[in-house]
Order: structure tokens, then C-alpha cells, then sequence
DNA sequence: TATTGTTATACTCTATAACTATA
DNA sequence: TATAGTTATAGAGTATAACAATA
């Protein structure tokens, strides 16, 4: 009657199973909340993971496109179309390794950090707004969780 | 030199300003989060968008396509589209409004029970084993924030 | 043969604009 | 005139498959 196939039994290590409540709400809240982020672009701005990797290329230095999408989890074909739209508008430049004439390092150009900055500053306005409307409890909350939150999302 | 506008000056009400760092990374935690969790679907299965109306419609019971449109913050044609693909697949129905001859009502049917309990199962089940891969301490902190990053995505 | 990256292609999600029907 | 919903259209984001270059 349909195609979805029945789930299997996790395999799980020791510990307390957690609720299914909590990961249900956080899937939930995630999802809507990416939504709302992803589009919300002011114009003339970059796209939300066009931002992720600028801003990445500006803390960490020089990567290569494969650590760029392993980083980001994309697929690296995305990434590429990321790294061309970027260098179309002057934010990031490339050069070779200088060890493996396959790989490609991407750099961000002074204008990319210039950019960085202004644009995160814009997204971060938004959310922080949102924020500022929690109650305090919700915001120390959210506060103690950001790490674990930004762990959970890069897990292998 | 580019087209992006400088960020205004945030009106705030009172209390301490957020971190800037704990928004950002929030906000880089969540969309690398969303696009995993959007992509992430077995064979057969609906997408992560119909799939969250559909468990809406299970929870809440009949509902306007302007009432889910609100509840998952997407503009209402998208919406039109969602239900269209939900109604194709025979998981909910619509029916006319008993005051109100513009609106509709949309309900889960059976089979769109059976369904929503199945794909829920499977969806939670791949962030359950990522969730078990975190420290306690992390587990934990994610625990008490779900439901303030719940309110935190719903915030009008 | 394996790895890195790109090109070609296609699909999904979502948005905005314009329209219809009802209030 | 305003509201609820749909249709038409378009664009952005991402994926998979196939290819080229190098290790």
C-alpha cells in the first residue's frame, strides 16, 4: 500500500534511549527554522550556505572544495556551483596545492571578508530578535545548547 | 561594491544582548541540521515539509490550508502544492468548511495515519543514532532546549 | 585503480504574481 | 473591499551520473 519500507531497530549503544518527544521537537523546530533562515536573504545578498562557506573560508583559512563540502555536508558537485558563484563575485579566489595538481585550495579575497561581515551581520540581526523574544529560561537554554546543537549537526 | 545593505541598529528590548557567537552558531547549527534532515528520506517516503503536515493534521485534527501555511511558516501556495501531493498519495482528504464557504478543511485519513507513524519512525530514527553519538553533557543541554528551540522557529 | 574535482542534467522546494470565489 | 485558496510561473538549492585529470 506503500513504498515506505518499516524502520529497523536502531542499534544502540548503552545509556538511556532518548525520549522520542525530544528528537521529534528538535527535528521539527529545526526543519521550520532552516526554512526560515535559508530565505531569509536581504537583497543583493548571498545564499544562506554561499554564507556558511565564505564565513567558513574567512575563519579557517585556505580549504579545498572536498573539505568544503564535507564541512558543510554537501555533495561536492554542490560545492562546486558554491565555490563558482562566490568566485563570480569577486569573494574568494582559487590557486593549486602546492603539493597535488588535483586538488584546488580556495582563499577568500579581501573583499569576501568585507562581505562576510556585513552579510552575517545582517542574518544574525533577524535571529537575534527572534531570540530576544524568548523567555530568559528559554534563552539560557538555547544558550547552553548551541554547542551541542552545532556538534549534533556536524557528526559524521 | 555590492549590493548589500549595511545591518540596521537591532532594537532591543531589556535584558543582556545575546552572544553574537551563540547566535551564529545556532544559526549555522540549524541550517546544516535542516538541509541533512530534509535530504535524508528513504525510497517512497513524502518530504520533510508534507511530512510535518501530515503529523500536524494527525495531531491537531482537521485544519484550513491557511491554518498549516501559519503553523509551518510557508506562504500559502506552497502549501496548496503539499496538500495536493498528500491528497494524490491518499493520506488526507479535503472537505468544505461548515461556515465558510471560502476555506477548506484538510484531514489525515486512515492510511495517512499508518503512513505518518512509519516515515516519523524511520526520519527519527537516523537523528536518534546521531543524538546517542553525543556526550551526556551535550544529550542533555539538547534535552532542556528542544522545547525553547521549538518556541524559538515559531515565533511570528 | 583510486581520488579530486567539474560538467551535464534533472528534480524538489519554495516563492511571488495573478486569478477565482466567497464574505 | 477584504479574505481564502488555487493556478501559473520562475528561481534557487541540491542531488546523481558521467567525465577529466592526477596520484
Amino acid at each position: 500500500m506503500s513504498g515506505l519500507p518499516a524502520p529497523t531497530a536502531p542499534v544502540r549503544a548503552a545509556g538511556p534511549a532518548p525520549n522520542p518527544d525530544t528528537i521529534n521537537t528538535l527535528r521539527a523546530a529545526v526543519l521550520v527554522l532552516g526554512r526560515r533562515l535559508r530565505y531569509q536573504t536581504a537583497d543583493g545578498d548571498i545564499s544562506a550556505t554561499e554564507g556558511a562557506v565564505l564565513g567558513r573560508l574567512c575563519r579557517e583559512g585556505a580549504l579545498t572544495p572536498g573539505d568544503l563540502a564535507r564541512g558543510e555536508h554537501v555533495q561536492p558537485p554542490s560545492m562546486s556551483r558554491i565555490i563558482e558563484r562566490l568566485e563570480q563575485r569577486g569573494l574568494v579566489t582559487r590557486r593549486p596545492h602546492p603539493e597535488d595538481r588535483r586538488q584546488v585550495l580556495i582563499e577568500r579575497t579581501p573583499e569576501g571578508v568585507a562581505f562576510a561581515e556585513r552579510s552575517t551581520a545582517v542574518r544574525t540581526e533577524w535571529l537575534t530578535r527572534q531570540f530576544d523574544r524568548l523567555s530568559p529560561p528559554d534563552q539560557q537554554a538555547l544558550t547552553r545548547a548551541a554547542d551541542a546543537l552545532r556538534r549534533l549537526s556536524t557528526l559524521s
